[in-house]
DNA sequence: TTGTATGCGTTATCAT
DNA sequence: ATGATAACGCATACAA
């Protein structure tokens, strides 16, 4: 790509020319500092809009060493949860007159690494990241860099900073309890994809209800796989019941693969929940679109998405203050598709 | 919200000064520009780690008059369509070493042209733009302040600029024509929300299928609305059910109103596709995923989005060139949710 | 091969 | 109330 050819942006100089006054001015309308003679301050207007003049943010924050920018990395942008996730922190942002870069890692380390890279480059004054690595070696060199940082969804034990998230080993207990409230034993356990941290405490959070409620313990009744898209939900869900004692219900820990999972139960020509009950993960809109709608477990993505932004804000004003951990509450949505078990 | 008050980002400066160069040495070894020997560079890149170096963006484009930045507009980032396409546009970008400013102006005009003014003030080099504003006033504006400009999806008439789209009102007339064959004659119309230019123009597609093949021509079959979310089929497949005259078939003119509306026609106690077709149309990853999986319209939203790139930095290198309108093929694709009328 | 100096558009400080 | 001017971090033209 080669240097634009355009012509470039009016700037606060040529302003100052054109209503004959100095550039000391011009900034101080444009600023709404007062301290300016209405008449003038009327030619100074009348200047701009006849020149089109927009002032420049990448000046202003350069001389002001504050970019009004934050980072925002999320794994997946197309994924609804992630997608809304993301909308509500920009939108909060908004607000407080900070505009969002979004990063879209795509679930790949490398890339999100780039972009943290590029972040930094942006000089952004704090970053909300819902990371895709594994490890927290990157945002622990973050934190060095005295850049404020909200890990958000996807909390990491040994980095000490800000973090919001939800109790996924309760979510994934409290469903599995649910189920067996139900009479329920023998419950296939979608967890996919596996190493993210949300989803390895959701499991954790069903084997601890395996345990304690004595259900059926069966390795063949865990799937785990790449994807957390409708097609795992499917397979996996085609894999559960084809076993030799297949599970009496299902708990896919995303509400994505529940609807895969139903697909295939319908497949198979099994009634929901009559023959197999199912559950999800995230209350997603599309979970109450469901036929039947679907059983699941709610994240308060808006209020996640919200405290983060505050927390964020929070350390950007006092940067000394100790880092917090936010866990928000997670609900039980009865819908339609979990029933007694048939004897 | 106050100055930050962290320790500020390391300068080349102060690279400069612990490598023990200048700062021009600096600038060439960050840039790759060569001409400088070995040992010295050795020494500078040590300096930068030890000093953890990031080359400060801001300053660069301040100074190269070049933000790097491209500005994306779309209507609601939490739709699955246009979360969609905001994510084939931004990768796309990202491998040209672009970055995108991503706005979601949630379908708000005012909201939309904030978000225009401060691209215009962050200089994006271009614009990608899904508007959400009824005018073209703005538009117009943009283009004459020279900054290149691509409308995406939703094309604007009497706006010189590029254009990338797909031909909605064939896409509309297909689907009508499709459940013709099938025998359909009363065929139920979601157009919901009404005013955008794909919808006004699917909308059309349908009437003129109507006229030309001499179906139902009855207002009380259009329905329109404000959202394109599930509710809205929902709502609209309960009022077209409960017409003294039902139609025997319902095109909701997106795949999320058609998800509500099977969830209406299933609560009502009827079968899908044997007492009432159902067609959508997107395409989106939810649509094979119903039970049974939807008939629809695509639209090749990641072509969409790469063409729309393409057609920008073509803008960006020659500013004079011609405006361009690129229309993308829509298709039809078969599958459960429609059936031969019974008689 | 290297360094010095200039300027990008804005804000803020200091005179006036 | 107003204007002249320095400074922000970097790339680059030019001198050495």
């Amino acid at each position: 790509m080669t240097a634009p050819k355009n012509k470039l942006a009016p700037t606060m100089n040529e302003v100052a020319k054109e209503a004959k006054v100095s550039v000391a001015k011009v900034s101080r309308v444009v600023n709404g500092k007062g301290g300016v003679k209405k008449d003038l301050e009327q030619r100074v207007l009348r200047a701009m809009k006849k020149l089109n003049y927009h002032p420049s943010s990448l000046a202003r924050s350069f001389k002001q060493q504050r970019s009004m920018l934050i980072g925002i990395v999320i794994p997946l942008l197309e994924h609804p949860a992630y997608s809304r996730m993301a909308s509500a922190i920009e939108r909060r942002l908004f607000d407080y007159d900070y505009r969002a870069l979004i990063c879209n890692s795509e679930e790949d380390e490398e890339r999100e690494n780039d972009y943290i890279e590029m972040l930094l480059r942006q000089r952004v004054e704090g970053i909300i990241i819902n990371s895709s690595a594994r490890g927290t070696q990157h945002l622990a060199e973050l934190r060095d860099n005295n850049i404020p940082i909200v890990l958000f969804d996807r909390m990491l034990q040994d980095v000490q900073c800000n973090q919001v998230f939800c109790d996924n080993s309760l979510g994934g207990y409290t469903g599995m309890r649910h189920l067996f409230e139900l009479g329920h034993r023998r419950v296939g356990v979608i967890g996919a994809p596996m190493y993210p941290e949300p989803m390895i405490r959701r499991i954790r959070g069903t084997r601890e209800a395996i345990a304690e409620l004595g259900m059926d313990d069966d390795p063949a009744l865990l799937v785990t796989g790449d994807t957390q898209l409708f097609d795992m939900g499917y397979q996996a869900a085609q894999h559960l019941l084809g076993l030799n004692v297949p599970p009496t219900a299902i708990f896919a820990l995303t509400d994505v693969t529940a609807v895969g999972v139903m697909h295939a139960v319908a497949e198979m020509g099994l009634k929901i929940p009559d023959d197999v009950s199912v559950m999800g993960y995230d209350d997603l809109p599309i979970a109450s679109y469901t036929i039947p709608p679907l059983t699941t477990i709610a994240q308060p993505l808006i209020e996640m998405g919200e405290k983060a932004v505050e927390l964020l804000f929070k350390q950007i004003d006092d940067p000394d203050l100790a880092p917090e951990k936010a866990v928000l509450p997670t609900r039980l949505i009865l819908r339609q598709t979990t029933a007694l078990l048939r004897h």
